[in-house]
RNA sequence: GGGCGGUUAGCUCAGAUGGUUAGAGCGUCUGCUUUACACGCAGAAGGCCGGGGGUUCGAGUCCCUCACCGCCCACCA
């Protein structure tokens, strides 16, 4: 062959090209959104990863899925902006540079506030570039100029008039609470950031002696023995037998000889334990509340840094309160008052950041009143309608009903954190007045007192109060009049994994009606996660994860891509495996061969001229392959619209390599021999071009390179169609060009190719072998005529006879029925009477039994009656086709036995 | 204790609104240096769609139930 005019070497080399392509998209400011107000916009913001993390395939995987819609909207024309970001991530930031303290010998007490912030910057400055740098290498195509971080200015701003707002309203305040407290960050957390894991514990049973009579006692039973210490009453169920005479008398607490009530209390389970509760408020939600019923008192005996407090006793203070749980056990078991320890399994509270276990503690911190669901205007009540009544679509939709669940449950939020990298509440003390008050802007001086002596709060805010605001306060919120926010907000779409539906779908939800008064997007789509070839979740503990940077360099961008995104239903778990990789990479060199080829086919003709829109192929081959393109375009685009971007992916994959390439490549190929090559070489430019547009959202970068290639050569309409395949228009069927006749009659022709091959291969006639064969018609002259050559090439048969009305081939041989046509193979010599005969019995059986399933369809008055008339209409033809299928092979059989 | 998802070819998974003989990739087997591609071509084998019951003319698809596997939520100490 001839080389084509531009070097495509025979394999695509995906590292040699990426980077070169993403570089000029980004030159050529291909990724700023072109706004045109008249227009409704597409918008998706980049769910902001932590700032000193690094890519994994879950990062791929929505940007990937990101990417292919925010592509497939730019060539639609929208405008369409896909904003980037970054998160500060308060815990998981801090904690890495506090390891970092940690292996130098320091920590972060030592260097005090300013110096530790300071320290976290430089650590964001060092890092924080990473992951832009590795979403570039994905090819996504976000606007960078408009990339945001959650501590910027303007996102700061946003966090604070939000907190000021909400606090001026009453629905931020402070107060006592027992609220989850991880000893190892030294911080609250809000319910979700508590993870809770199954462990195998004891129970042990402990006895309290009642003060009026020594020799009586009630035994309870706790996982916690050490959380005695705070005791300060035993509760059981008011309707206990057991317990009745007991309810309203006092108990000594053992070791620390506390009297303490036996109260009643209808939260107790008579069935569990010895149905006698230790009430210890001071360190369990559940005792809290019971205490608060009974006015118990609350005794803190582990404090903040994990260990006993004075409250515990001289003896305990100070002590670790794990060690504390042993020498607790030891005491009790020596005084006679632990009764038995029984092996318990179950589940505990740890630290969804570094696994500590949580310590339940009553503390001053700052809560957010999200109210109820079902208290209209409430953040809650407003967060559920909005689900509720449609004006924001969660799919796959069963998620809508596990968001709806968590609303109807929630609880106040507790939104402070004892860190220093943050959003620091804004929030002042005056020390000389007394008064708090809330401001955007530092004050100077307090607003009621004047006084200067004035304090802000220490505490930080969850990281997912800042990244609550996301969508907006990425436009530009609380700035009224920014272009961005009227025209952008509210987003088009929210993607990210269903694992964080709670922490910040939800919160974004709440935050932006509160703020804006209208839902942050209209449509949520939620992915599932990436698992390894086991099934595994992906976590640095097992050791299974995978680097997306690895496999990119190994299999290309768009292998990866395609892996991640392929063949996978929204919402489900996929595995991910080298098998799949590999088979996406070899997709890839499929369509570069593929281009390799059409490019040679091309180089040179000057009869092309209509090729890019094709509006009206006339050859069978062309007519087919072009309405099959038609369907594919529509479907692509239906799918596309409604999220389902494998099923997208699934049908490419299958048009491009088994149509195009396996069939229509190999049909055009006898054309491009003959006289008159050109409309084959223009139908075969049109379908390439127009797979790539189509595939380009997925395959960014080789679908990028193969065009411009292809452009060079053929560069179609007067003025050409675009600098970039990434802005040219993403294919629409405006005109169809539907050609069921040629569908059929192609049908048939690789049908019957299809036949003599299996013949071949079933009787190991070699390929080289030349193989006669007449074809009988049967009213399918002219297709089969036309046909002749490729039928020939294809099957390679030769010569090739066809016959017309009358005529009819060799009695002997084989004789394969694709109906109308029978194709006669004169191999008398290689398959005898006997063999062909059972042969032909046994398909004759089969289409016997095909038709009579059929016919009894039809004859059950029932389905005629009830099925869509077009289902019936299809069974009939179907009868008709095998009815005539048997009739020829009962003649053929009939000929034989002559 | 609630809720959700899964159970389809040896493996990994697709299969809107029920309607041909249930599909793909990988793997397996048989042939191919066919002038785009061996990261390939051609052909083949392989499935009581987890079990049971029901609705229907018709069920992988809808309903009930059971069994495993996984996940989420929840204050049984």
């Amino acid at each position: 062959m001839t080389q084509p005019a531009i070097a495509m070497p025979p394999a695509y080399d995906a590292a040699s090209v990426e980077q070169r392509i993403y570089q000029n998209w980004w030159d050529s400011g291909y990724f700023a959104p072109q706004v045109n107000t008249d227009r409704p916009p597409f918008c998706v913001i980049m769910p902001p990863p932590n700032v000193t993390g690094e890519l994994h395939l879950g990062h791929a995987l929505t940007a990937s899925l990101q990417d292919s819609l925010t592509r497939w909207h730019r060539m639609c024309g929208d405008p369409t902006l896909w904003l980037p970001g970054k998160d500060h991530a308060g815990i998981a930031t801090q904690w890495v540079v506090e390891r970092a303290l940690a292996a130098e010998g320091t920590n972060r007490h030592e260097l005090g506030r300013e110096k530790f912030e300071e320290r976290v910057w430089d650590w964001v400055a060092l890092y924080g570039n990473t992951i832009d740098e590795q979403h570039r290498r994905l090819g996504a195509s976000c606007d960078w100029s408009r990339l945001r971080f959650t501590l910027d200015p303007g996102p700061v701003r946003a966090v604070r008039t939000t907190f000021v707002n909400l606090y001026n309203k009453g629905l931020i305040y402070r107060h006592e609470r027992i609220i989850n407290w991880c000893p190892r960050c030294a911080t609250a957390l809000s319910d979700l950031e508590v993870d809770y894991e199954e462990r195998d514990g004891k129970l042990y049973y402990i006895r309290y002696p009642l003060a009026d009579d020594p020799a009586d006692f009630i035994t309870v039973a706790t996982t916690r023995p050490e959380s005695m210490l705070g005791d300060t009453g035993v509760a059981v169920h008011p309707e206990d037998d057991r317990y009745a005479a007991k309810v309203g008398k006092t108990v000594l607490l053992p070791i620390m000889g506390r009297p303490i009530p036996v109260v009643g209390d209808t939260a107790i389970e008579m069935d569990f334990g010895t149905g006698a509760l230790k009430v210890t408020p001071g360190h369990d939600l559940v005792d809290f509340e019971i205490g608060e019923r009974h006015n118990l008192p609350m005794l803190t005996v582990i404090g903040f840094d994990g260990c006993l407090t004075d409250a515990a006793g001289s003896k305990y203070s100070g002590m670790e309160r794990f060690a504390a749980r042993s020498a607790v056990v030891d005491e009790l078991a020596a005084t006679g008052a632990l009764e038995k320890v029984e092996d318990y399994h179950h589940s505990v509270g740890h630290c969804q950041r570094c696994s500590e276990v949580v310590e339940p503690l009553i503390s001053l911190q700052w809560f957010l009143n999200v109210g109820k669901h079902d208290q209209p205007g409430t953040i809650a009540g407003n967060a559920y309608a909005a689900v509720v009544n449609g004006d924001i679509e969660i799919l796959p939709e069963r998620f809508a009903r596990v968001y709806l669940n968590w609303l109807e449950n929630i609880r106040d939020w507790c939104i402070s954190r004892q860190l220093w990298w943050g959003h620091r509440i804004p929030v002042w003390y005056c020390a000389s007045c007394g008064s708090q008050s809330a401001h955007v802007a530092d004050p100077d001086a307090c607003p009621d007192c004047g006084s200067a002596a004035i304090e802000q709060e220490s505490d930080v805010l969850d990281t997912w109060f800042s990244s609550g605001l996301w969508p907006h306060s990425t436009l530009g919120w609380p700035d009224t009049g920014s272009a961005d926010l009227d025209y952008f907000y509210p987003n088009t779409v929210l993607e990210t994994g269903y694992d964080i539906l709670f922490f910040w779908v939800a919160r974004m939800i709440m935050l932006g009606i509160e703020n804006t008064g209208d839902v942050p997007f209209r449509s949520v789509y939620l992915h599932g996660m990436v698992l390894d070839s086991q099934g595994q979740k992906m976590s640095k503990t097992r050791g299974n994860t995978l680097d997306p940077l690895d496999l990119l360099e190994q299999y290309g961008t768009d292998a990866l891509r395609f892996a991640l995104t392929t063949g996978t239903a929204p919402g489900n778990n996929l595995r991910l495996s080298d098998d799949k990789l590999e088979s996406a990479r070899n997709f890839a060199n499929k369509i570069w061969n593929a281009a390799r080829f059409v490019i040679n086919a091309i180089e040179g003709r000057d009869d092309l001229s209509d090729w890019y829109e094709l509006p009206a192929p006339r050859h069978r081959e062309d007519r087919w392959i072009v309405s099959r393109l038609d369907a594919l375009t529509e479907t692509a685009n239906e799918n596309l619209a409604q999220f389902e971007l494998g099923e997208a992916q699934q049908r490419l994959y299958d048009f491009i390599w088994n149509d195009f390439c396996d069939w229509y490549i190999e049909m055009a190929k006898v054309r491009l021999r003959s006289e008159q090559p050109g409309e084959a070489a223009a139908t075969l430019v049109h379908v390439l071009e127009r797979s790539l547009r189509l595939l380009h959202p997925f395959m960014p970068f080789v679908t990028e390179e193969i065009w411009q290639n292809l452009m060079t050569q053929a560069p179609g309409p007067a003025g050409g169609v675009a600098s970039s395949i990434m802005i040219a228009p993403y294919p629409r069927v405006d005109s169809p060009r539907p050609a069921p006749d040629a569908e059929s009659e192609v049908e048939v022709v690789m049908q019957t190719i299809r036949a003599v091959r299996n013949m071949r291969a079933q009787l190991r006639i070699p390929a080289g072998q030349k193989l006669e064969a007449a074809i009988e018609t049967n009213g399918m002259m002219s297709v089969v005529s036309e046909e002749k050559d490729v039928i020939s090439a294809l099957a390679r048969v030769e010569p090739l006879r066809v016959l017309d009305a009358g005529d009819s081939g060799a009695t002997s041989g084989v004789s394969l029925v694709v109906n109308p046509l029978v194709v006669r193979l004169p191999l008398a010599g290689v398959v005898d009477l006997e063999a062909e005969t059972e042969r032909l019995d046994k398909e004759l059986g089969e289409t016997r039994r095909n038709q009579e399933r059929v016919r009894q369809l039809l004859d059950n008055p029932n389905f005629v009656a009830k099925a869509r008339p077009e289902v019936v209409e299809k069974e009939r033809q179907r009868l008709q086709r095998l009815t005539e299928q048997r009739e020829r092979i009962e003649e053929i059989v009939a000929q034989l036995s002559r």
